[in-house]
RNA sequence: GCGGGUGUAGCUCAAUGGUAGAGCAGAAGCCUUCCAAGCUUAUGACGGGGGUUCGAUUCCCCUCACCCGCUCCA
C-alpha cells in the first residue's frame, strides 16, 4: 500500500465532489471550503452518528440549535473579547504585553528583556455590524465556538425539560476564527463546525466525569472507524489551557500531515456559567469570575438538598470537518491489483458512506435492463437506508472502480439474467473484498435492511 | 504575520517572446461488456491585475490561492 498523503486525498475530493475549495472561481477565499455532493452526505452521515450516540442513545442530553449571531455581551463576559484580540507576545519579566509587531530585535519595548512568550494569535473573532447603519456602533460577532449559547441557555433548557445534574446539552452548528494561518486543507479553516456536548455535574464530581468522556469519546471514534494506534491522547500542560479550562485532553489523530487535534475534551469548570451569572458572590462561585452587571439570570440548578449550585462542566468538542477529514484519512487505500493495476477504495464504515447502493445496468444502452434499475432504485429508496444511486456510466468495471473511490458499500447489477430468469435475481458486489453473489431481487429489501440497520 | 516554494483543460504532463499539444477523466453514441486503460464524435486551459514590447502563457511588478517551516488547538 503507497503511503496516502494530503494531496491524494485533496485530489479525491475534488475529483469525486467530496469538497472543493470556496470561490474556487476566483481564486479562492483562504481557509475556506465548501462541501460537494458527496461531501455533504459524508458530514451528514458524520453528523448524525454524533447526535445519535449523544441525544437519542442516551436519557441525560437534550439538543439546541442556537443563532451564529451573537450579542457583544456574551463574548465579553466569556472573556473572549480579552483573549482573542491581536497577536500579542508576553514579557515574562516585566508581564508587560505587546502587539508582536511591535517588538524589535526580539527585545521587549519596555524592559529590554528577550524572555519573551512566542506571538499568540487573536482577534479571532469576526466582528459583524448589525442593523441597516454601518457606523459600528452596533456590532456583535460570529460565535468562535458554539459552546456559548448552551451556558447563556442553559436555564431555559433546565426550565423546559426539567433537568437534574448531570445531564448535558449538545449541539451541532458552524463556528468562525479569524485564524492567522489557515493550514493543512480543511484541518485548520476559518468557517468550520463543531458538535460540542457541555456536560453539567456536581462540583466535585467533575474530575470523574472528565475522564469517563475521555473514553466515551475515544470509543466512539473508534465507531468510526478510526483506528485506536492512530489515535494519541493529549493532556494539556497547565500553562497552555485555554483561558477557560482547568484540564484538557486532546483526542488526536494521525493525519496525513501529522498528529494532531480531533477533539478536545475540557474541564471548563464553572468559569462559564459563572461568567454569564448574575449576584455572583452569592453563588459561592470558585472560578475566576468577573463581576456582572448586565446578566439577568443566576446560572445554577437545585441540588438534591434543595441548595443552589453552579455546576460544573466538561467539554468534548469535536471539529466536524477535522472528523470528516480523519475519517476519509483513515479509510484511503490504494490497492495494488497487480500488472499495474491499481484500485483506489475508501473503506469507509457503511453508516458514514455517502452512497449506500450503487444499481448499476450491465449493459446501459439496454431498455430493459435500465428500466428494471430504475425499478430496483426506486424500492430501495423506500427502506431509509441512504442514498441510493443510479449508475449509468456505461462500462461495468469502471462503475465498480468509481464507486470503489467513493465508499460505496454495496453495488447491485442488473444484467441478462435478471431480465431473462426468473426468479428476478441481481449480483451483489462487497467494496472491500470485491466479491460477489446472487440475490433474488424480491429479497433485496430484507437483505439491505439487515445489512444497514 | 515572517521565511522558502508552486500556479498551463477536472487530473497528469508538454511546448513557445508570434494561432498553446497530448494522455486520462467527464459528455454523447456504438458493442449481450462482471472488475480501469475497445471504437466514433463533440467539448475543455496559460490563477487575477498592471507594466515592458509591434506582440507576453513566456520577461518585470503587484495581488490571490495552495504547499513546506515558525505558528495553532475544533
Amino acid at each position: 500500500m503507497v503511503a496516502k498523503t494530503m494531496d491524494q486525498l485533496v485530489a479525491l475530493c475534488k475529483r469525486r465532489g467530496f469538497i472543493f475549495q470556496n470561490a474556487d472561481i476566483y481564486g479562492g477565499l483562504q481557509g475556506v471550503y465548501d462541501y460537494g455532493p458527496l461531501g455533504v452526505e459524508l458530514k451528514n452521515n458524520l453528523k448524525n452518528a454524533w447526535w445519535r450516540s449523544m441525544v437519542y442513545e442516551r436519557d441525560d442530553i437534550e439538543g439546541l440549535d442556537a443563532a451564529i449571531l451573537t450579542n457583544r455581551k456574551v463574548l465579553q463576559y466569556s472573556g473572549h473579547e480579552d483573549t482573542f484580540s491581536d497577536p500579542m507576545t508576553d514579557c515574562k519579566k516585566c508581564k508587560g504585553r505587546f502587539r508582536a509587531d511591535h517588538i524589535k530585535d526580539g527585545k521587549c519595548p519596555n524592559c529590554g528583556s528577550t524572555e519573551l512568550t512566542e506571538p499568540r494569535p487573536f482577534n479571532l473573532m469576526f466582528k459583524t455590524s448589525i442593523g441597516p447603519v454601518d457606523d459600528g456602533s452596533v456590532f456583535g460577532y460570529l460565535r468562535p465556538e458554539t459552546a456559548q449559547a448552551i451556558f447563556t441557555q442553559f436555564r431555559n433548557v433546565v426550565d423546559s425539560t426539567s433537568r437534574k445534574l448531570p445531564f448535558g446539552i449538545a449541539q451541532i452548528g458552524k463556528s468562525f476564527r479569524n485564524e492567522i494561518t489557515p493550514r493543512n486543507f480543511i484541518f485548520r479553516v476559518r468557517e468550520f463546525e463543531q458538535a460540542e456536548l457541555e456536560y453539567f455535574v456536581m462540583p466535585g464530581e467533575d474530575e470523574k466525569w472528565h475522564e469517563y468522556w475521555k473514553e466515551a469519546r475515544i470509543k466512539w471514534w473508534e465507531e468510526q472507524g478510526l483506528k485506536r494506534e492512530n489515535m494519541n491522547i493529549y493532556t494539556t500542560p497547565k500553562d497552555d489551557l485555554a483561558h477557560y479550562a482547568k484540564a484538557c485532553y486532546d483526542i488526536e489523530y494521525q493525519f496525513p500531515h501529522g498528529m494532531e487535534e480531533l477533539e478536545g475534551i475540557a474541564n471548563r469548570t464553572d468559569y462559564d456559567l459563572g461568567n454569564h451569572t448574575k449576584a455572583q458572590e452569592e453563588m459561592n462561585l470558585t472560578s475566576h469570575c468577573h463581576p456582572n452587571p448586565d446578566s439577568t439570570q443566576k446560572l445554577c440548578i437545585m441540588d438534591d438538598n434543595n441548595k443552589w449550585v453552579v455546576p460544573f462542566v466538561i467539554e468534548p468538542s469535536m471539529g466536524v470537518d477535522r472528523g470528516v477529514l480523519a475519517v476519509m484519512t483513515e479509510a484511503y487505500e490504494e490497492e495494488d491489483l497487480g500488472e499495474g493495476n491499481t484500485r483506489v477504495v475508501l473503506k469507509l464504515k457503511k453508516h458514514l458512506a455517502p452512497i449506500k447502493v450503487a444499481v448499476i445496468p450491465l449493459k446501459k444502452n439496454n431498455e430493459a435492463i435500465m428500466n428494471k434499475c430504475h425499478e430496483i432504485k426506486q424500492n430501495l429508496l423506500k427502506l431509509g437506508i441512504g442514498r441510493v444511486a443510479l449508475e449509468n456510466t456505461g462500462n461495468i468495471g469502471k462503475a465498480y472502480r468509481r464507486h470503489d473511490e467513493i465508499g460505496t458499500p454495496l453495488c447491485i447489477t442488473v444484467d441478462f439474467e435478471t431480465i431473462e430468469n426468473q426468479p428476478e435475481s441481481v449480483t451483489i458486489r462487497d467494496r472491500d473484498t470485491m466479491e460477489q453473489h446472487r440475490v433474488n431481487v424480491a429479497d433485496l429489501p430484507a437483505y439491505l435492511r439487515e445489512y444497514f440497520l
